[in-house]
DNA sequence: TTGTAGGCGTTATCAA
DNA sequence: TTGATAACGCCTACAA
């Protein structure tokens, strides 16, 4: 009843004077599959509910050397699309028995110091949605001598695995798909010069356009993925006079930008004067006000194949792998390309 | 050049090998300001560069008992709201020398066991942004006798702090402002009945209006936070014959829904045929297509009170502090009130 | 300033 | 099945 008797955290020392065993009994009565008689385990659960112990996976990691923590890496939260990625992430790391140790970076110059911190606590692995750009992020990534799974990251190295979208495919079939309604002035609105994704997605769409015998027609704007810039792309092009009749936007958040702007700034509605299709299929492309076809990257899949790479990269400690998986991203037509209920 | 040969990490005994020194004296240059001459200090760091030695911390959270990961408990991720303000508390809690051990609940009944697991790592302390609904669970919070802060709970315990936006005083002011705009026929939107935020908006709209006359007319409509939910809330009005004049949303992403159903069920415009709020100020609602007025609950606020309890909480351990602020929320008027731009 | 020794709370190993 | 012991890697006294 003496609540400020206690000062430091009930330890198995504890229960096992509580229960009248030795400190190993306690350990086992925690531990799955360790031969322990039932009465001893009884006795044991009950001193330590009694005490109100909690086993600690501290010392656990010190002998093991595995700390079942995983670093998750990520940044760009506000657009949808990452966030509801990190939610199944997190699901699956945690089905796996694996904790999230979240470390979120504002752009890849802060990456440095966020990795030594999440090092120092011993994580198993690193997973990261970060648009790895640069080289010598896949190098420091690489010397950490930890296993790395990165999404939508076209660098590879040691111990650094990738899980792509078919951003290329997709790129081919958005130019076969505007092809198809006629475009005659397609529209290419890019992502951040920085992003492989989007890059990868660009040079797709304009293969796909050669082939349709579009190429020379393309206009190019450059966005950096947030629905301000999809606005501005398209306000910019009515102050240029171009007026397209078909775009590709890299993602679903400048596309509603594009399409609200192409509303409220040339008149234009979808799809009856302009065609437009994006890549996420983030929830408010669904939404009635934008009605967004778009390329839907399958998280759960990657995530899936995220988890195989890092349960094949666990069990081969201290060896680097390094494999990238290409998930076919899967078309959802919807009104903004003519294809409405 | 043997890479086969690593088989364990790189420790601190290791370094202290190979720089020809104590293992105190490689802790001591890893410890900003403690008595180590430069001499040593260099010596010792080009020892740990050259073997690519890293800190390990583990060690130290069982000495101090202190691990300086603090449980973060969180769900709803497809609402913006959320994932911006998961990213504001991430980024908070690592400026002040914090990691977040993520936990990922889809509801309240997986929490007792997620947090055992959070337990198990010795956390020093429990963030949640989860309307904590029920009794049982502020029990089993209070009984892990650790810190924790909630957002926009109702339920109060020992150990339990909460910042909460001031959800009824929000009421207030929408139905004032709708009684402003002439409305007539008041609609409120509620969240899911377990959430304690929105009964308390939802009580505030209520006594609101009240003092404006306007409560003898009200329609309730029941909603659970999705964008689907204020559509169908719509659409299942017009089956009714109801159309409403003034709605107040218990968050954005319902508001979102029932604006684009208002346009295309029952062909009404915002603001000329009824005004429209929600609440979060969500980015969507800035979009173009919806133009949203909403309560900002200024979650930079709402973390910031939330780090201040964090750190008096654990600079008083064993001690269970139990507080609660109020932030107030700051109404954004657009063009869904008549206040466009 | 530097080195030595002990301990943090658990699990693995071994012997009983 | 049980208990004693060593070990994990670091930090904090304390002694030199």
């Amino acid at each position: 009843m003496q609540e400020n008797a206690i000062i430091r955290a009930v330890t198995s020392i504890d229960v096992a004077r509580a229960a009248g065993v030795s400190q190993s009994a306690v350990s086992r009565a925690f531990s799955p599959g360790s031969s322990i008689s039932a009465r001893t385990k009884q006795k044991v659960l009950a001193a330590a509910a009694s005490l109100g112990y909690r086993p600690n996976r501290i010392p656990a990691i010190m002998l093991s050397g595995r700390s079942y923590m995983v670093g998750v890496v990520i940044g760009g939260l506000e657009n949808p699309f990452y966030a509801t990625a990190l939610e199944r992430l997190a699901t699956a790391l945690q089905e796996s028995g694996l904790q999230v140790l979240l470390m979120h970076v504002d752009d890849a110059l802060t990456l440095d110091s966020a990795l030594d911190r999440l090092v120092s606590y011993r994580i198993d692995a690193i997973v990261t949605s970060l648009a790895i750009g640069s080289k010598s992020v896949v190098q420091a990534l690489s010397q950490l001598r930890l296993p790395v799974v990165c999404f939508n990251s076209s660098h590879v190295g040691p111990w650094i695995s990738t899980v792509n979208s078919n951003n290329h495919g997709a790129g081919l079939v958005a130019a076969h798909l505007l092809g198809q309604r006629g475009v005659q002035r397609p529209l290419w609105l890019a992502g951040p010069v920085r992003n492989s994704a989007s890059r990868a997605r660009g040079k797709g769409f304009c293969q796909g356009l050669r082939v349709a015998g579009l190429a020379p027609a393309l206009t190019r704007m450059q966005g950096n993925d947030t629905y301000d810039s999809g606005y501005d792309a398209i306000a910019c092009l009515r102050k240029q006079g171009i007026r397209p009749d078909g775009i590709f936007s890299s993602n679903d958040m400048m596309a509603c930008g594009a399409i609200d702007a192409l509303r409220e700034c040339m008149d234009l509605q979808c799809p009856r004067d302009v065609v437009i299709m994006g890549y996420d299929n983030i929830p408010q492309a669904a939404w009635r006000s934008y009605d967004l076809t778009s390329f839907d990257q399958h998280t759960e899949h990657m995530v899936a194949r995220a988890m195989e790479l890092l349960d094949e990269a666990l069990g081969t400690k201290d060896s680097p792998l390094s494999r990238t998986y290409i998930v076919d991203a899967q078309l959802i037509e919807r009104g903004s390309t003519g294809s409405g209920q």
